[in-house]
RNA sequence: GGCAGGUUGCCCGAGUGGCCAAUGGGAGCGGACUGUAAAUCCGUCGGCUUAGCCUUCGAAGGUUCGAAUCCUUCACCUGCCA
């Protein structure tokens, strides 16, 4: 390998080129000098999640090679909504699109850089979007677009093939090409990324830059991250990992990436980790030689709630893990320990009134009212399953009671089901 | 617009009057085995004041001692014809 390596060497490398245009166009102009590029995301939810990670980041690694990143927020795309597969989107209010157009922005200050000569700039596309008016746009962009083309597309063949689509998502297209053209105009751009399910439309953008402005754009498409289980990537059955800690813990972000499948570990880390190839491939060659230490695991883990939770929720949430999942007695962990473990887990509260002649309230209560059981019928099953279990010790009743002796300094009752789920009970002291 | 078929639990899909809270598969959950992994096996899988009761089979009515199953209307989907 050459001295110096190219942002396209590393992402080969890397696993993260899928689709491009003219990759030797590319290299050559990323190697000739800083260049500007962009990836545009919809506020489609309140906060981006773990799946937009891969094309965050494909971005940072641009930065880090001296280009120039533009932060496309999409409030006028995010409001159209680009076609799925399997259905027209519900139309969300302008004004919920409008806050979690701000909502993302913010999210994305933690990963690129807006200060210096390559600083990232923030981009709305509602900006040259909303004063347009109805012929002008049908007659400036519409009519450089081929119907049959725009036909073709993946997710718009299904449609039609389907229950249909209408005129508005149809239309979704035009306006991501127009971003193209305008982000060209205005800062130079020469360079979109995506997923390879944006593939059809940042071609679109492209072929509208070559028709309106007669220059050649590039593209860049990352993979779609495959499960080994064939699961969706990003996803639990809880939902959505998101990236913002009121929606998804640090804890839960942690625990999500240190779960990761063996199998899916080595193209995780390569997405994913910042860590030079030769760090990556050591953990690699460990895992496969010590898979239990789950060192892989634990080292994405590590490296990726730091980056998108800062260091302290990092720590706070590897300490919480430490505590629930080590060997030893919960009552052996000093008490703030103990605390901040649950607190990061998830936790209730019992009212002092809730405690009855030194009893707390049963299990199957208790079991509801942490969340880790649906329902009383969910609790009792759980508990008849053996798969309930209070200060690690397992619940033979689900309608018993613990009482305030049991306590762990004298306010924790640590709850669990199944091997994973853990919730703390603080009981108040009157 | 006409004709035919369909709409069942998270998903797929059995079920044509009582034995149906509803076969089977998948997902999920729990246990065993493990490494907070995978695979495998076993169990479980609407709710509740749980030997019982309540609410579910597109929606609303109706027939019946009794309906997911029969009838009527409506909504939606699929196919064929215009």
């Amino acid at each position: 390998m050459a001295a110096v390596s190219t942002i396209i060497d590393e992402l080969t490398w890397r696993g993260l080129i899928a689709q491009s245009t003219d990759l030797d166009a590319l290299r050559a102009a990323t190697s000739a000098g800083p260049l500007t590029l962009y990836c545009g995301f919809d506020p489609t939810a309140p906060s981006l999640h773990l799946g937009n990670l891969v094309q965050i980041l494909t971005v940072r690694r641009f930065q880090q090679h001296g280009h120039r990143p533009l932060a496309l927020v999409g409030g006028a795309t995010g409001l159209i909504g680009d076609p799925r597969m399997n259905s027209e989107r519900v139309l969300n209010p302008t004004d919920v699109v409008e806050q979690w157009v701000g909502r993302i922005r913010q999210q994305l200050d933690r990963f690129y850089d807006f200060e210096g000569p390559n600083g990232a700039v923030a981009v709305n596309n509602l900006e040259w979007t909303q004063g347009m008016g109805v012929l002008e746009f049908l007659r400036d962009v519409g009519k450089h677009f081929a119907v049959g083309t725009m036909l073709k597309r993946e997710a718009v063949a299904a449609r039609l093939a389907a229950e249909g689509i209408s005129y508005t998502e149809f239309s979704y297209q035009l306006l991501q090409g127009y971003d193209y053209v305008q982000l060209f105009r205005r800062f130079g751009c020469s360079l979109q990324t995506g997923g390879t399910d944006q593939w059809g439309n940042i071609v679109a953008g492209v072929d509208l830059v070559r028709r309106m402005e007669g220059t050649a754009v590039h593209a860049l498409t990352t993979p779609l991250m495959v499960k080994a289980d064939g699961t969706k990537f990003g996803k639990t059955e809880s939902g959505t990992v998101w990236l913002d800690p009121t929606l998804t813990s640090p804890y839960a972000f942690s625990q999500f990436l240190i779960n990761t499948d063996d199998r899916d570990v080595a193209t995780m880390l390569r997405t994913f980790s910042f860590r030079p190839r030769e760090e990556i491939d050591a953990l690699l060659a460990a895992a496969a030689d010590r898979p239990q230490a789950r060192e892989a695991q634990r080292a994405l883990a590590s490296e990726l709630t730091a980056l998108v939770h800062g260091e302290a929720e990092r720590d706070a949430a590897e300490a919480a893990g430490r505590a629930l999942f080590g060997q030893g007695d919960l009552g052996d962990l000093p008490a703030a320990t103990l605390a901040a473990a649950l607190t990061e887990a998830s936790h209730v509260v019992v009212p002092a009134a809730d405690v009855v002649g030194g009893q707390l309230p049963p299990y199957d209560d208790l079991l509801v009212r942490t969340g880790l059981s649906k329902s009383l019928s969910d609790a009792r099953r759980t508990v008849g399953e053996g798969g309930a279990y209070a200060n690690n010790v397992r619940i033979e009743d689900s309608a018993s009671r613990a009482s305030i002796g049991d306590l762990h300094h004298g306010e924790w009752l640590v709850l669990r089901r199944g091997k994973k789920a853990f919730a703390g009970v603080r009981v108040e002291r009157p």
